[in-house]
DNA sequence: CCACAGGACGGCT
DNA sequence: AGCCGTCCTGTG
């Protein structure tokens, strides 16, 4: 690895780090569980481990992390162990709009998370606003997950497939998650009937992995996009929203392009690199229109 | 009061 | 197969 850990206990410290700025990384909307306390200082949790991270330049040290909590779970969470470097330098060979957009947030990675955990997220992301989105998944965590106490605050577990998928929609619904609700339970109770893992989508090929997400009621081609992106279990995802097909249409392409074309055309042009290029693309046109 | 937000669904043709 | 009205909730 090109960054060295120092463990110290329950701090964990990594320095010589390249491409990695914490607030590319959690607010560029791939996840919504993380609360911002200061500039480059961040609380949150995955699975059952809270951590604190504060971030000074290429230095990051990680609260209530053991050496063997990074290696566990952060070294993942974090996709640590690719090279950001490279692939910014394969995508702007020849591309001046992802010079562009790379150069705006180089320190931007993709993150690993939770399947159950991302798929739920972004049924709920549909047709709805970030902050909104981040409201309704801490009260159905608050309601339904299990309550960590660390000695920088109280956290809650992601639900569980079988808890949420045997709650009553009515009571799903006082999160305020809207129309979305019913999408929410019966997802998760059929996920918790039928286990799928990152390793079986990865078996089945990303097509045949977007399909099988597809069956999955509330689940559309974007949401199937964003779950299999940000699960980390296809780097040649491409999810289309508003931004990416305004910002697509603005620099690559023209108006009124439909989904679908500008999917295929980002595989064409970005093929396994299409997850990186969409969230290069996705964060500069939301930080510049 | 109305428009619209980081889409999906269902009922049309 | 493609088009389009509708959908919870929060904000302007």
């Amino acid at each position: 690895m090109a960054f060295e850990i120092t463990c110290s206990g329950n701090i964990t410290t990594l320095s010589g780090l390249k491409n990695f700025d914490i607030e590319s990384i959690l607010e560029c909307g791939q996840c919504f569980r993380w609360d911002k306390n200061n500039e480059n200082d961040y609380t949150g949790i995955v699975k059952d481990k809270a951590v604190r991270i504060v971030q000074t330049k290429d230095a990051a040290r990680f609260y209530g992390c053991t050496c063997s909590d990074f290696k566990e779970i952060w070294n993942d969470y974090f996709d640590m162990s690719t090279d950001y470097g490279a692939i910014i330098s394969t995508l702007t060979t020849n591309d001046d709009v992802m010079k562009m957009a790379a150069e705006f947030a180089p320190g931007i990675r993709i993150l690993r998370q939770p399947l159950f955990e991302t798929l739920i997220s972004f049924i709920i992301s549909a047709n709805n606003s970030i902050p909104n989105i981040r409201r309704v998944i801490a009260r159905l965590s608050k309601m339904y997950g299990e309550k960590i106490d660390t000695e920088f605050g109280a956290f809650y577990k992601f639900p569980d497939p079988g808890v949420l998928g045997t709650a009553d929609v009515s009571e799903i619904a006082l999160s305020k998650a809207g129309f979305r609700s019913k999408y929410i339970k019966k997802t998760a109770k059929e996920f918790n009937e039928n286990p799928v893992t990152t390793d079986q989508l990865k078996n089945l090929g990303y097509t045949g992995a977007k399909k099988e997400l597809m069956k999955y009621p509330g689940v559309g081609a974007k949401v199937a996009d964003c779950t299999l992106l940000f699960s980390g279990a296809y780097t040649n995802a491409f999810p289309v929203d508003v931004w990416v097909k305004k910002i697509m249409e603005e620099l690559y392409l023209k108006k009124d392009t439909p989904l679908g074309a500008i999917s295929d055309y980002a595989s064409e042009k970005f093929g396994e690199l299409g997850g990186y290029a969409q969230q290069y693309l996705f964060y500069y046109a939301r930080s510049n229109t």
